[in-house]
DNA sequence: GTGAAAGCGCTAACAC
DNA sequence: GTGTTAGCGCTTTCAC
């Protein structure tokens, strides 16, 4: 493999001026500058990540922590991230935590190991020790998709409680009154979301009644949906719409819904959040709430990178815009 | 940051018995090795993974080569393989290629930067010079979901042919004659798959007709699928089934079936590929080839693991079993 | 403007 | 069994 000393001896010059090419520093004669650039070219040379790693001391590696469940929404904004963090020459390493003590321990464990330069969470961590290491350790972090109140951390995300609010509005404004809110337990989103839900019911002078309307599954994925669903018919009270806290809940719900030989939007209306690829590929078309997936995924890169980068850089978290999207999943209720 | 220094200064040994000890080398004694893995233990020691990589001359990295388009069933056999590769201390590296010249390009360009290990490729790159680059390089490599006769690659797939063509069979087998193939252009196993339906046809002695029932998009996407549906549906002949190359291909067949008024099965049936997540809860669930996921993606970590290490290891294919799985999206045909 | 030299943290060959 | 030493490929003082 072709070494800057390689380099070096062919331009008859030292390592050092060739670094100092390379890395772009001044005081390097523009003909020599040349010469090095098109050996470079010529040769293919390209440096060493480790060594440049041992020396400057930084491993142009980005950490993200997400859940073991890894959900298609997180899934997607992952695959934007990566792209977007590539144009920067930075990796991206995964951290992969169950909602278990130990694996947050574990997870915490590596985390010190590998030397990443900043940290993105997708995922909530319970374990204090895990903030504070961070903290401590001086490793920026960037909270995507959720916030800690309590920390210095900066974060992205949109404004969970006003767009479910505005979801249910949309329920509320075809005529629903009666509707069930299918959520599910983890993560801070889901009881965002089902405050949202529950403020829209209160504002239009609904009465709210988590006993009966309201349901919490283990996890936000088709299967839960679908289980939570038939709980929420099994009540056996009337309803003509459900609102589910992410689209993966919802296209379970509406399994179960299909399942119990009702159909949708006829029988039952339903709503999701987060708009996956594809919802809009479901028959009916799930109507939902878009979170701006691209917007938020190249802003977590960019800032994160800017954190890494110690540019002067706003902490106050980032509100980005949702967009209701209005599908066939949602209609008049019936009579 | 704790260094092999500070483990020996501490232990009053030499970095070199430190290194022997973590590296679980034989020659030191108990005693002494107790000593040191206590120290380990109690500074949470790690040894640098950049200094390792530059004396070892391995960057414990390996090559995850994914199409742009990142289906979801490359997305989940991409958290099946980083889930397994972590186990082994390994980090994974996206190199997401387009389907442009320009595009392998770069990518054989950065893939020659970066020094990894091992590369798994989930995508197919045309261009020659990928593969040449990688045989003359050394470096191991892994075709995961498809395969090339000419190279000497392990790969690691199901027998697209056959299982395709039980698929078909399966629709055969419910009564239906006018079975219309749904695939894509730029993966090989859409043209196997394809192959596969031709097969079963001839085998029961169907004419194909290519011109009238084979429809190929440009991707192996919902959106892809809807338009090839749709356009299948124009051309306005009898049809009482579809096949679909995958499952996302089938999602977006469903879509556009449902959008012209008709029902899946029951006016006409639709057959997937893959057996992705949400298969089993779209509304009727997906009548499905189930690629095993987990073994593809552990086994596919395993081997390119086994490669690196320079184990022995057996060349040839590795052809996973495949499985049918029905359910509501087929039936028999009316009449 | 440019080069020499030190050193990042680790492993391995070679002494002892 | 254990220590000494060199060196992996790079950047960065500090001279010149």
């Amino acid at each position: 493999m072709v070494s800057i000393k390689d380099i070096a001896r062919l331009a008859g010059m030292s390592p050092s001026t060739v670094s100092r090419v390379i890395n772009q520093k001044k005081y390097v004669k523009p003909e020599i500058r040349k010469i090095i650039l098109d050996l470079v070219e010529q040769t293919g040379y390209v440096p060493n990540r480790a060594a440049r790693s041992m020396v400057l001391q930084r491993s142009f590696t980005v950490g993200i922590i997400a859940p073991d469940t890894f959900n298609m929404f997180q899934r997607q904004l992952f695959s934007v991230i990566e792209h977007r963090l590539e144009t920067f020459g930075y990796h991206t390493l995964f951290f992969f935590v169950k909602f278990e003590p130990e694996s947050e321990e574990s997870c915490l464990a590596r985390l010190k190991a590998e030397k990443v330069d900043g940290v993105i969470m997708l995922h909530e961590v319970k374990d204090h020790h895990f903030y504070d290491f961070l903290e401590a350790a001086g490793i920026p972090a960037l909270l995507a998709t959720f916030d800690r109140k309590d920390s210095n951390f900066c974060s992205i995300h949109v404004d969970e409680e006003k767009s479910a609010q505005e979801a249910v509005q949309h329920l509320l404004s075809l005529g629903h009154r009666q509707i069930d809110m299918l959520s599910a337990e983890g993560f801070t989103f889901g009881l965002k979301r089902t405050d949202g839900y529950r403020q829209a019911l209160r504002n239009a002078g609904i009465g709210v009644d988590d006993e009966k309307r309201v349901v919490f599954t283990p996890a936000f994925t088709p299967a839960s949906g679908r289980l939570g669903m038939k709980t929420l018919l099994e009540r056996n009270h009337e309803l003509s719409a459900v609102f589910a806290a992410t689209d993966e809940l919802a296209i379970g719900a509406m399994r179960a819904i299909w399942e119990a030989g009702l159909r949708v939007p006829q029988d039952i209306s339903v709503m999701g959040f987060d708009d996956i690829d594809i919802s809009a590929y479901l028959s009916p078309g799930l109507t939902t709430v878009r979170q701006p997936l691209v917007e938020l995924g190249e802003s977590s890169a960019n800032l994160i990178h800017s954190l890494i980068c110690e540019e002067a850089v706003d902490r106050a978290p980032i509100i980005l815009p949702h967009t209701l999207v209005i599908r066939e999943s949602t209609a008049e209720p019936k009579k």
